[in-house]
This record gives C-alpha cells, structure tokens and sequence, in this order.
DNA sequence: CATTCTCTTGACAACGTTGTCACAGCGCGG
DNA sequence: CCGCGCTGTGACAACGTTGTCAAGAGAATG
C-alpha cells in the first residue's frame, strides 16, 4: 500500500479511500491510484483491515462437523456456504471424527482465529467449555445434538419419533423379531434413537430382546459384522433397523453377502443419495439436510447480526419416506 | 492483552512471552499470567499475531472445489484436512459449482485474506488471472485438470486412459453400439473423455456415432432424459459408458424406469460410495482419491514450505473396478 | 571491590490497515 | 474584501500483536 501510495503520488489514507470505494476522492487521483495498484499487482490485506476496522472481527464462520466426506456433513456445509456467500463470509471446515479432544482443539483454534460464529456437531458428552466465548458473544449453533452445559441456539431432529416411524412401519408389516445397529450409546443421537426403537416394540407389545439391539457398532464394516451375529442367532430378526446411514450400507452389503437381500426387512436412518437405486431400494427415516442447514444458517448470521434473544431451539420433524425394503413381510 | 497485563503487574511483552511459551520467563511470572489469562478469558489473537510475525501469513489455505457436497470434492477436502492439521493450518473451502466468474470471485477473496496456499479445481478455460499472484509466490495446485496460460503444479489422472479402459471393456464383451454420457465439451476433463471413447471405438473397427455421444449432460436428472433419449434411437445402444458418476446414477435410474437394469450394460467414471451394491453392481473407472488428496497435499505443503523447483505434474492411472454392471452381454 | 556475565523484564517500533481530525484551496454571498 | 462552507487530501494514532534492544538485578570472576 505504501509502494501504491508512492507510485501515485498519494498519501496512504487516499489509497485506502479508493480501494475501499469511499466517496470524495477526484476521478483523477482515483485513476492515478487504480493504475498504481493494476501495475504493483497490490492486493489489499483483508487481515490487516479487520482487525484495524472491524475490531478483530474476520468475516469468517468456522463448521466443525463429524467429517466433511460423509454426505451429511458436506450437504450442511454446503447450505452454510450457499449462505455465507452472499455476505463475502468465509467458512473455515473441520472433521472432528466423534473424538472429543479434538473438538476442543479446534473450536480453540477457531476462536483464535476470530471466526464470527461457529456450526457445532458436538462430539463431547458436554459443551462448558464454552460457557466463556458464549459470555463474550461468539454466536454459536448446535447441529444434530443439543448443547449440555451450555445454553445455546440448536437445530436437531426428533430422533426418537425417527426411530419410532422406523420401528411402527416394520411392525405393521408384521414384524416382530425386529434387530437395532446403532452407534456408541454415549453419542446423544444414537440415544435417543434407541429409547424409541424400544418404545415403539413396547408399545406394540413386544418386549425389546437385548439380544436383538446391537450397539457401538462405528463404521459400515462393524455393520457387515453385528448384521453377521444377528443372523446367526437361534431365533434371527427378520427386520433391521439401521440407526445411521453408514451402518444401513453395511447391514445392505452382509444381507447381500448372505443372499437374503429381499428376504429381511430393513430401515435406514438418513437418507443418502442412491438409497434409491441400491437393491432393493432403501426404505428411510429422512432428515432434511437442505432444511436444518437453512434453518442453522438463519440462526447463525442473525446472531452474527446481533440478534440477542434467548435461544432458540429448533426441532424438525423426520419422516418416512417409502422404497421398498422396508415393506418385505416376515 | 493490556488487561491481562496490568491484572497480572507485568508489560504486555511479557504476557505475550508466556502466551507463546517463550523461554526465560520465571515460574512465578509465567504463573501469575496465566492465572490473568484464564481469570479474564483472554484469548490470543492469531490474525494480529501473524500481521506482527509471519509477515501476513495466515496459517490458512483455500480449497476451491467443484461442489463440497459431492464425494470427489468432499473426499479431497477431507485428505487436504487430515495433512493440514498437524501443521495447524485451517482450510477455507469453496464450491464454485463450474461457474468461471465464481471461480475467480473465489480465488479473489481468498487472496485478500492471504491464504498461504491454494487447491485449486479450476472451472475457467484458462487461469492467466492467477499469474501476478503466482510470481508474488502464492503456492497453487491444480487438481482435476490442468493449468491453462500460467504454469504452476497440478495433480490429474489420464482421463483419455480411463475412457478407454472403460470402452474396451464393453468391446471386450462383445458390444459395438456403445453410447456415451458426458459433461459439456469446454470442460477439459469431459473432453478429454470424449476423446478416449472415440479412439478405443476406432482402435475397436467401430467408427463413432455422433448420435450415441450425449455430450453437455450437466446434471443426474438431465443424465436421465439423455438416456431415454438413446434408447428410443431407432438402433438403440447395448451399452453405456457414463463419464462422471452422478450421470452414471441418472443412467442407473433411467435403465431401472425402463426395466432395462441388468440389460443394457453400464460403466461409470469416478466410483462413489455406494456403487458396489447398486443394482447392479456397477463397473467403474476409478481415480484413487486418497491418493489425489494425499499427492495434492504433499506438493501444496512442499510449496508453502519454500520448495521452489519446476512446477510438477503428477498424472495418476485410473484403473477398472469390475463389479457387474458392465460384463452384461449384448 | 570492581568488572563482567547471565537472567528477567520492559519500552518502543512495526506489521498493513483505517477512523478522526485538521487544513488548504476554492467559490460564494454580503 | 472578508468570512463562510464545501471539497479533497493528508498526518497521526490506533487495532492486537511481537522483534529488537536496552537496562536492572544479582551472581560469578579476578
């Protein structure tokens, strides 16, 4: 900026003033500094600007999401992105792979950087770590789980009316030996998704069989195998419900592996995109990601905005969208 | 800063001395800070702290993608993150949805907040743009597809050799009318794809359709009615080759509409997650993108970290999964 | 006891910007 | 011809840090 101030003939605040588009500077002069700054191949420090201007603010929004390949996480990016864009916001991604520590670190290393908000899927069984940035005013929204601890914005689903619809649907196909993957019962989703995996049996009168819920299975590959003991039990389901997207392709691939692909029901939770072109097409429970990421996007800039009211705590409702392989009868 | 500082009776330096864990601060200092620190909720400011130090370098790098919500672009993001952690380094990512102006907006904002490095998945025919930035040192890697009026490093596979892995497969099966599914010409990728369809036809005895070249298929939908489109050609094709995958879903999806699936053979270029247990099984050329990834971050790191040699050109080999879908016979 | 050295600490300027204020030049009305 | 307001421009300090240097307090040395 200095070299552009010279080579125009200027004083550093009139270069400011035309990089910046400020009204009152001569068309002259504005020529002058605009050439200068074509010639130099100047580039004007946004950094720099901020933290003189906008009293540290970075115009940058930090998404600290379970991992940004798996197709939820980039669908949320992506609406926050599509949003962000119109306001020249940048958006800083992170994968914290359900590992708590990390999470602290680089919600840290966010604030360090001075994000002006922050999506959070939190992997930790509680967010007081935060209680301080809160008190400061840095706009946070909770995605998929509700904050513990803290009181903050949150958008989830009814996870345990998902599992319910799931659970019902294979009931009134006349099911009843009806099996359950699901994640590590720390994870708050995973929870509630089996409370009402075993709410809904009861309430149709079967007693949930412990043998029958297989959790803390992670990947798709631990889902190829707890589908494997399922099968081989004296008494086999003849009904999965698959409480994540990932753990419903593995439970898709061993029912392959065991030719019974057509025979044993099966119900995902999480739509995903070829659910319905796999074999047979996947029946789900849906979450709407472009609508949680429009309804987190809304929150967030609105609090960015200034928006101090309580928070809000937004709760969608899933549903049940009907392919296929949840209507095989026993 | 200051706060902490008169909390704690000691200079502003030296606060910043403990702040970094600087050597040569006494015990009972270092601790009275910290206890300021943590009483104040102070946090270190890293964008006024790199201005100061690291000469306006940000720690940050850009990834300037396709779509974040696609699996090639996801997956890359992914692998660029899982190097750049260990470095601290955060990641800007932006989709620019094969928009060419969007791409430049991108670059434009990114450059502003003086991100150290970039990956760049270029949407513009040509990137002369990026030449005043690249002689002032900014580090840039193309990914995808190559750089055009400026020289600099890029990571691609052979697309030409994919497309042709992927026709003489279905020649092998004893095909001859081969259609192909493709994206608009002017992207170097789909051309280059084009290309190779054609020269295996012809190296095959089979002299190109131009009515089997569906060219300028941009999404899964319109991938869709192009097939129906080939299928009521009075000589309609035994066998597709679809050039990207989401046109491969809408191929799978039109075939399954027409009761076709299982009938008329299929290749896809890029697998995707679920593409082993489509129905059926889909055949794909594959690019290994943990591979592109893990190449892609190497280089960009090496640059950041001064490395100065002739810009590099990695070309990967793709090679055939073979998984059904495409050893359907005629 | 004077001198040198080591160890801590702090004052100050600088990183690349911009908000604030002041000032020069000009035209205009009285 | 004086004072006024308006327009365009620049000097300076400040944003939150840290590199440089210097200086004070002891400790070690002769």
């Amino acid at each position: 900026m200095r070299d552009v101030a010279a080579l125009a003939g200027v004083s550093l605040k009139t270069v400011s003033r035309v990089v910046n588009r400020e009204a009152g500077v001569s068309p002259d002069v504005t020529a002058r500094v605009e050439r200068a700054v074509a010639q130099l191949g100047y580039r004007h420090n946004l950094a720099a600007s901020n933290l003189r201007r906008a009293h540290g603010r970075s115009a940058m929004v930090g998404a600290v999401l379970q991992d940004v390949s798996n197709s939820f996480s980039a669908s949320l990016l992506r609406s926050l992105e599509d949003e962000a864009r119109d306001r020249d916001v940048a958006i800083v991604a992170s994968s914290l792979d359900e590992e708590p520590e990390r999470e602290r670190s680089i919600v840290e290393s966010l604030v360090r950087r001075r994000v002006d908000g922050l999506l959070l899927v939190p992997a930790t069984e509680r967010q007081d770590y935060l209680a301080d940035d809160l008190r400061n005013g840095l706009p946070v929204v909770f995605v998929d789980r509700r904050p513990q601890g803290v009181d903050t914005d949150s958008v989830t689903v009814d996870n345990g009316l998902g599992a319910r619809l799931a659970v019902d649907h294979l009931v009134a196909h006349g099911h009843r030996r009806i099996a359950m993957v699901g994640d590590m019962p720390t994870i708050q989703t995973a929870r509630a998704r089996l409370e009402g995996y075993r709410s809904a049996l009861r309430h149709a009168g079967v007693e949930p069989d412990p043998d029958l819920a297989a959790m803390s299975v992670r990947s798709s590959d631990d889902a190829v195998a707890a589908v494997y003991r399922l099968l081989d039990l004296d008494d086999p389901p003849t009904a999965i419900f698959a409480a994540r997207n990932s753990l419903a392709v593995g439970a898709i691939r061993a029912l392959h592996q065991r030719g019974l692909a057509g025979r044993v029901a099966l119900v995902g939770f999480d739509d995903f995109p070829l659910a319905d072109i796999v074999d047979p097409p996947l029946t789900v429970v849906r979450q709407n990601v472009r609508t949680i990421g429009a309804e987190v996007a809304k929150r967030l800039f609105a609090r960015i905005d200034g928006d101090t009211s309580a928070p809000h705590h937004v709760v969608l409702t899933p549903e049940l969208v009907v392919r296929g392989s949840g209507e095989i009868r026993p």
